[in-house]
DNA sequence: CTGACTGCAAACGTTTTGCACGGTA
DNA sequence: TACCGTGCAAAACGTTTGCAGTCAG
């Protein structure tokens, strides 16, 4: 029970029911954007503020326990951060999804080429998915 | 001579003075943000207005003629449309460089794991580059 | 009990829109 | 010349800030 104010707690942020709402809402939807976020919080926070939305956005992103996930040509959606993933996108129904696929390769070969040392990969994939097809 | 007034016209925009601006800053910079823009049109165009660039900006995406490219943590730029490639960014110096490589391995295994049939790809990588190392 | 969080309202920065004028084809 | 593009001003958005009241620890 609670693991969610455990997951806050661990990231140094009280656990509020708006919080908590915040971040089951991530772990049920995997991506969600403000606009989303804030409708669906109204249903079980009626008088919930998008400035109370932005500040634990802020404040989760700063602690380390959310990312924000750029994708183009859509809004930003943001998503906990976990083990490195990349995204699928379709771009028939819009739904996003994260999966693990080996990156080593073509990495190896952007350092060769480029002569950076690369830390972090950011990798978005459009398509369509398997239901839309 | 005004090879970029006649990129413009294959795009259906006709080639104002503005606009050629706008194209060759993209083709010297590479990738550009609004803000960077508009303060370079400044000195070469002292009355023209954030609105016009907005403006123009948004035809150029609409006809295909540039793309915004959203990277984590930053401000978009924009860039023309070429050749697939991939985004190097420098975490030091803030430098974005375009490089290409293979990336059909990883899209195969994408598209094995997730039964999706991917379309495009967007990658960005960061990292430091070798004249900040 | 105390500092942190919330909700409200106002402020802010960015992007878009409407309109009259001016320039391109 | 006719239409499209420009620049200005205002409007529309999305996001942030300040403040007083409230709540979690």
């Amino acid at each position: 029970m609670h693991e969610t104010a455990e997951l806050l707690k661990e990231h140094h942020l009280k656990a509020t029911p708006q919080r908590i709402k915040i971040v089951s809402m991530l772990e049920e939807y995997g991506h969600i954007n403000i606009e989303d976020l804030y409708s669906e919080m109204l249903k079980q926070f009626p008088s919930v503020s998008l400035a109370t939305i932005y500040k634990n956005i802020n404040q989760m992103i700063e602690s380390g326990l959310i990312q924000e996930v750029k994708i183009p040509k859509t809004k930003s959606v943001f998503e906990l951060i976990k083990e490195p993933h990349l995204h699928m996108v379709c771009e028939s129904c819009g739904k996003i999804e994260d999966i693990c696929v080996g990156t080593d390769k073509v990495i190896e070969e952007a350092e060769r080429l480029s002569g950076y040392s690369i830390k972090e990969s950011f990798i978005t994939l459009r398509g369509i998915c398997p239901d839309c097809r």
